[in-house]
DNA sequence: CGTTAAGTTGAAGTGAATCAAGTACCGTGG
DNA sequence: CCACGGTACTTGATTCACTTCAACTTAACG
């Protein structure tokens, strides 16, 4: 199971992941807005920004997928979500001018459109009508942790961390005739990150299923035919 | 340890918790607002609103305190934080017309204004401008439960992740000759939903720091002489 | 084709949950 | 004033799910 750049937890539709802050403002102030925008490319790994800095962009992705996450001076890490093309990141600390508290590392190649943290508040300033757009983006960013809450505090084992997880990414992906297909870009690493338990646990776990027949996996995709038997699997009820 | 009605984990600061959502407004504004909203008392142990409802109210908290979690069916539960005078409830829900993703349940008398989400949203079509008071409470409530993330995910033992939380209450709690006073108003079981282990673990653990002579209770109140060696004994960097 | 990162599997250790039993405390009502 | 019921706290014994450590295989990539 790889990396591969420009697939991630397959197929998540962008209208539901992303408040498209640009998209629906009004055409007037699309256009003022647009001309304070510069753009530049990342590849694949590259910081967009980490937690503690002082922020002084908001970014919009355009283009490409970033891990969101949050790392403690020991090493360990949280992966909050990762966000795709559409997203608005660092909103909340670039209008608080508070410190950032996550770290954004893109994941596969990246377009971004940025804007300092002064020139979007004066936008904002001008343009109070658009603090809908940043209304909504926020709420989307509190979501995005509560569900991180749910993961990791509600949950007590880790087969039911990780059904959950794949539960919620089966949600939006597609379905075909042998069942949901997810086309998953994480390593088992990753997926232990997002669901806070190690690597082995994830494989010793997938594996379980595999031979349970719970699921099937061929490199990065996964195949999971029956839903209910793998939620019954984990004790959810 | 028993629950004291009106006393939080001590001293918080309002200032520094609340966004003051209604204090920001302009004059006119807040004359406005102000006609706009009812006025209610709840008993200590009300649920002001729970997890999946769909929201009919945006609630602001002018007395009292309120105790926000996520619940499971299963019965687990985590507490996410508890909300003192000048915090606004349910904004991020009402405004998104989603469903409620916490629980609001008093914990001391409180006294509540509330306007509905209808007529919220009207005010803020006619306010753009207080769309800023928004953002701020949805920065905090993110903040908030980025926090919690934090709090569940980035710790390994249970032994830090309560000295932590500790910590965090220490952050806002007044200085004495003796060392740091908390003044704690929540039981060990809410203890535990706060950081994610069991009440026996909360128990274990502060008779464990007292034998060490790390903290002294008395009561609801614990007394922390040494910051640094409570920090130090629980692996801290 | 060699180096590095990811995945796999096994064995051992352990921290915290669970279960169980008992104590302290508070408010209530006889 | 004391008996009573309920809730919170305390402590010990046991269990087990997951981590850790270690060795090895497999896959990706310049």
């Amino acid at each position: 199971m790889r990396n591969i750049p420009g697939s991630g937890w397959g197929h998540i539709s962008v209208a539901e992941r992303t408040g498209g802050f640009t998209e629906r403002l009004s055409p007037e102030e699309r256009l003022e807005f647009e001309s304070l925008r510069t753009f530049s490319d990342y590849p694949p790994g590259s910081t967009l920004f980490a937690e503690q800095q002082a922020p002084d962009n908001v970014l919009f992705l355009l283009k490409g997928q970033v891990k969101l996450s949050l790392n403690s001076s020991a090493g360990r890490r949280v992966i909050l979500a990762v966000a795709c093309a559409g997203e608005t990141l660092g909103l909340a600390s670039a209008f608080s001018e508070s410190r950032y508290d996550i770290t954004a590392e893109t994941v596969s190649p990246c377009m971004i459109a940025s804007i300092t943290g002064a020139e979007f508040r004066g936008f904002l300033k001008r343009h109070p009508s658009a603090y809908v757009n940043v209304a909504r983006e926020l709420c989307l960013e509190c979501a995005r942790a509560c569900e991180q809450v749910r993961r990791l505090g509600l949950t007590v084992t880790a087969s039911e961390k990780l059904v959950r997880f794949l539960l919620e990414q089966c949600a939006v992906a597609p379905q075909t005739e042998r069942g949901t297909r997810l086309f998953c870009a994480l390593t088992h690493t990753e997926i232990g990150e997002c669901i806070g338990v190690t690597r082995e646990t994830v494989t010793r776990l997938l594996s379980d299923f595999r031979s349970r027949e719970l699921l099937e996996s061929r490199g990065s995709t996964l195949i999971i035919s029956d839903r209910r038997a793998l939620q019954a699997y984990a004790g959810i009820e």
